[in-house]
DNA sequence: CTGAAAGCGCTTACAG
DNA sequence: CTGAAAGCGCTTACAG
């Protein structure tokens, strides 16, 4: 393989000017850069990564800080859709992604590479609560970070901002709202995440709650229960929320997983979705699509999320402090067959 | 950052010996050992991953030739599964993933860093027909690889043997097949993949003929449709083969997320599986549990596929010629509520 | 605008 | 068993 050396001598210049010319420093000649061009052309010549990241202090790799174990991460398709996101822009930089996923076995070391200069130029950190900690360390380390979701400075908490891309779930959530609102439904379960555990659900629980008091409703505490994202939860939760009475007309399930979940629980019960029960969801994931009938649900823009996060941080590698802020990309509703008029 | 000067300092001894105690290198006495791995802790020394790669002329990446769009990969929730599991090897011995895959615009040049040992150490092709040419520029190239999948030899062209890892399609079909005879299925429909596309396909279309011919049966041409994996083809595959008269009375999808797509089409037919129809699939994903039924299947070790294909890989960078063989992983057959009797 | 030279942090023969 | 030294392939002040 052709090396800096074998350009600098095809094209009778030094190193230096063949490494300046790829790096697309200005003050080059014009007759300078095409020769050298022309001679990287000629040899198919491709820096060594290993080499650039050596000098250059950069290691071509961004460390993706996700909160979960490897067996949820690669389930759950709006987490995978984002990654997908990142990974298309990172490409694009000749960057490789390095996946860190919290292990059982290890909790305190998962992330340790991250915090390493060593290993990452930048971290996405995919948000939680629990990344607060993570939040800080790598405010400490000073490594260039985004954050998917919410970051502490969008809390208020302004001693800590990470740049942050998230969609606007509470406005999401207050058309999700609205729409079963419209067609008349009053009592409305809510499958919420896990308790405490991201700021996106306490947005998307404010949105429904701000529906409700334009309708002159409260939210009933006996119509909200949790679950953890996966289908199999949103089925116990569908479960317990056709357990009260009244029961909902309507169940709002903070992700389409679990409001698949509860579809399943509503057909058990001998429900017809929607003629007794409507279901509408947050996201917009394949699986909405293939469920039967098709989800009525929120449509989260999870590639772009990705794609604006990596460019984010790209954009503070190249030292744009004026960009650490909160970017929020609007939500759609996504009218399909899950939900209808109330039942009379 | 402490660099291996600042270890060798405080050790005492050279960078060398520094070097050797990191590599496990034998030769270096106990009490020298000692010295070094105690000044590496009290430093939190950790070698940099850039400066290895330029002198050991590794590069701490594995390639995945990936032959689908990244739109597509990210969906298929298999495909995904067998990347987790050489995700969860590779992170093992510090090494990252960099993700290749087809982009249709500009397919040719797809693989291209997969090929230039300045990227990867070597890579793990998922296979499809499409990569013949992958795997013979791979051999050309010298870099190790390994596929999940099928490889060349498996088909008798021993030119081009690429180790491989996959799971047991013939007999994993031959169950199922035999599965829906037991149940007195006589006319039994077949969606398989894209034709001509891979020889995972034609492996489980052989045990499906195997067991028809053990029943004293011929396939017929009629009842077999293509799809190309998602649900989406599987509902138009499922509407194709409930036109075929006389109707069908099982459908056995080479995949689940066809056999899922097909049950939508049954029951828009107006069709109650498994009492009108039975429908097996293929592969047991997360879909297979979630659909109403949940799905009768053939499970396929995805996650135990992947790790063993990373492993093998490793196994060749250490100069383990001898694994260049196929592994071929056992299937297991699932009883789910997609099956029954043939309707009388 | 261009180039000579030092240096990034390791590993690997080689010599002892 | 241990170490001196060259070298991996770049980039970056610095000098001109």
């Amino acid at each position: 393989m052709a090396n800096i050396y074998d350009v600098a001598r095809l094209a009778k210049v030094s190193t230096a000017t063949v490494s300046k010319v790829l790096s697309n420093t200005p003050y080059v000649s014009d007759k300078t850069r095409q020769k050298v061009l022309d001679a990287v052309f000629n040899l198919g010549y491709s820096p060594s990564i290993a080499a650039r990241s050596l000098t250059g202090n950069r290691r071509f790799v961004i460390g993706l800080a996700i909160p979960y174990e490897p067996n949820y991460l690669f389930r759950d398709p709006f987490l995978m859709e984002v990654i997908q996101g990142i990974e298309e822009i990172a490409n694009e930089h000749d960057y490789n992604l390095l996946f860190t996923t919290a292990r059982k076995t290890n909790p305190q070391g998962a992330y340790s590479r991250l915090l390493n200069k060593g290993y990452v130029d930048g971290v996405v950190i995919l948000e939680t609560v629990k990344s607060v900690e993570l939040d800080k360390k790598l405010v400490e380390s000073g490594i260039p970070r985004v954050s998917v979701g919410y970051s502490m400075g969008s809390k208020g908490n302004l001693a800590i901002v990470t740049p942050s891309v998230h969609a606007n779930d509470y406005l999401g959530a207050l058309e999700a709202t609205r729409h079963l609102l419209n067609l008349g439904h009053r009592r409305i379960g809510i499958i919420n995440g896990p308790a405490n555990f991201m700021t996106a659900m306490e947005e998307r629980y404010k949105g429904f709650c701000t529906a409700l008091a334009e309708a002159g409703l409260n939210p009933d505490p006996e119509l909200m229960v949790n679950g953890d994202f996966t289908l199999e939860s949103g089925i116990v939760a569908g479960q317990k929320l056709l357990q009260v009475s009244p029961l909902p007309t309507a169940i709002f399930s903070f992700n389409d997983r679990m409001a698949v979940g509860a579809m399943r629980s509503a057909r058990e019960k001998g429900l017809k979705i929607p003629y007794d029960l409507s279901i509408i969801g947050f996201d917009d994931v394949e699986l909405a699509q293939a469920s039967d009938p098709p989800l009525t649900t929120i449509h989260q823009p999870a590639m772009g999320i990705g794609k604006e996060a990596a460019r984010k941080l790209f954009a503070i590698f190249n030292g744009d402090i004026d960009i650490l802020t909160e970017t929020i990309l609007p939500t759609e509703f996504i009218l399909r067959g899950s939900t209808g008029p109330v039942p009379t």
